[in-house]
DNA sequence: GACCTTCTTGACATCGTTTACCTGCCTGAG
DNA sequence: CTCAGGCAGGTAAACGATGTCAAGAAGGTC
């Protein structure tokens, strides 16, 4: 206690410590039990006491040392933890954002892992998570291979994943309906006459991508085109990728009339393809994108909010019944909005 | 111990505690403290010793408690705190980016929470980061006054503002130069040959928007224009509602033929009012977005990550002097860049 | 053989808080 | 007058890890 006080008139710049309980129960002429119960119970405190502590603490500015309370009360910190491939891609800042919401709601903080695609960097950064005793975990894979925490899983701790599912794990997944969605804009464009279809994409890579790409031949197939007549473009990353490639497609021959996009950046060079050459065709969009319907672009509502909300909803499902076998795959059906954008051209 | 024990053979599906250190000793048939350095310091731990303790480790799948590390340590977490307005807004969520990125170079964590531009809510926010005993804050400012934090200051701790300067509170602060930026655009539209500028903006409410104005109406009567000939429009939320104001400034008698735009939904808008009327008008974006070069818009180089790093660097800066007075305002120079692409109409 | 080093190890206190339990004191019922 | 029972408050232990200190063993030197 004295040492305490010695530091505070140190003559240099050295960081104090926060002020303890024993601090402030000392100001107040009580026990630190005492202290404790007048700034927290509320109960078995007198009046009097109850004004005094409060003076001191106040008067020292005093904050409750959150890692001494979690350590005595059992490890149940109130933080969440989220691994995400890439917080600057908007799509998973908005998942991000929806998770962030929903935990405020309940009284939870969230902390922010960036895996950078990298499955051992991930394996890392939830090995850290888990060090910090989280209450859960939301994970957007990045990695192969995710039987290690099969032991976690024993242990009763609750983590769910999205967007995509983990490789050799049991677990709560909440994915959107990537082959439906992709049959829904397909439908689409097929209603509006077109009849030869080209999916333009980004990284094929992950798992989305694969699924979407699949979804798109089967849907191919199930409208009764022509597999020669559709084609897949993958690994397009610039906007200047996109139009070059759409434009190639609108030149050939037997031009391409119908374009499934998956992504923003594509989009807009796909549509800037399209409208200088004053083609008649029409565009889709997978994502949602903040100029889609400035573009007149109809898109699906796989809102990156939404699926935050939900995968938050599943994760704290989950916290109520860690153990519990029924791992669910909850899929989001996708519904194309904004087709009255392109009316117009009809 | 023994408790622990029986709650293992507990017939239902209860969370199981995580192994402690002395669970690992147990098994290892060595002391707590042994048992601690083999698996941290590795010095002074016989061969034998060290790889018993390890296996019992890994049998046990022990994970060290980092709560219990960090209060016996002193109190000091590895975790950064940042609070922003909102994670969904992209250019707030680059921002973040940077700094977990930058952050990550140094061993520290992000953990985030959203003020929603709500000052009390900030203000709890900043109380239960301070009360996780965080090593440092990022703050981008919601509130209106500060001076709350003067106690945290005075005992140490450490933190900068970004993007805006934090009112009653002296600080380190990193902004961008938002009059000089608008100076800038202002100069190249003159340098173009225009004569009548209008500033299309957000929201008029917060401290960067103010700036830009500011900073409009200067460059204005710096570069020899009559003020009557500028225009500032402001509360421009949509798309639509920037398309829209644009056409009413075209359709004039006398027309603008410049227009400064503050984001890249207005951008957008301005763009499309422009593009539809094929006047002779040029365009400039304070903020970069995806499609400004697509659109052939030029940008100030205000680029949110680099925000985001420079501002973790000045935390870190501030973190090894944390009691030092010499509290800097950072403001980052803008630059024009991509005006080659609007060549095409000189 | 005495003494000093070096290496390995363990007992115990400690970080700041809360829980379990105990002590007085006061009140009212019998 | 006594005793149950409620209330304000204190004491000691505990959460899981690490720092301090000292003990014991092994080995080397004179």
């Amino acid at each position: 206690m004295k040492q305490r006080e010695a530091e505070a008139v140190m003559p240099t710049a050295l960081p104090t410590p926060h002020p303890t309980l024993s601090d402030v129960a000392a100001i107040a002429g009580v026990s630190v039990k005492t202290a404790s119960r007048a700034l927290n119970d509320l109960n078995n405190v007198s009046a009097d006491t109850l004004d005094r502590v409060r003076k001191a603490a106040e008067l020292l500015g005093y904050r409750s040392n959150r890692i001494a309370r979690e350590l005595r009360v059992g490890a149940l910190s109130n933080l969440v933890g989220m691994v995400i491939p890439d917080l600057s891609n908007p799509f998973y800042a908005g998942m991000a954002s929806g998770v962030e919401e929903e935990l405020a709601k309940h009284g939870l903080d969230l902390i922010i892992a960036t895996a950078r695609i990298d499955g051992e960097r991930e394996k890392e950064l939830i090995g850290s998570l888990l060090e910090r005793r989280v209450r859960g975990l939301i994970i957007i894979p990045s990695g192969q291979d995710y039987s290690y925490l099969h032991n976690e899983r024993k242990r009763g701790f609750s983590f769910v994943f999205a967007d995509r599912p983990p490789a050799y794990l049991d677990a709560d997944v909440i994915v959107a309906d990537n082959q439906g969605g992709i049959a829904k804009c397909v439908e689409y464009l097929v209603a509006r006459g077109c009849t030869k279809l080209a999916l333009m994409a980004d990284n094929i890579e992950i798992w989305t991508a694969k699924e979407r790409i699949e979804g798109f031949k089967k849907a191919i197939a199930s409208n009764g085109l022509q597999a020669t007549d559709s084609k897949v473009i993958e690994g397009l990353h610039t906007i200047e990728d996109a139009e070059k490639a759409a434009t190639d497609l609108l030149l050939q021959k037997n031009p391409y009339d119908g374009f499934v996009v998956t992504n923003d950046l594509i989009a807009t060079g796909v549509g800037y393809a399209v409208s200088t050459r004053k083609s008649d065709v029409a565009v889709v969009s997978f994502e949602e994108f903040p100029f889609s319907k400035a573009m007149g672009i109809p898109t699906l509502n796989h809102d990156p909010k939404r699926l935050g909300l939900l995968t938050t909803q599943a994760l704290l499902t989950r916290m109520e019944n860690p153990m519990g076998k029924d791992y669910a795959v909850h899929v989001l059906e996708l519904e194309l909005a904004g087709q009255d954008s392109q009316k117009a051209d009809l």
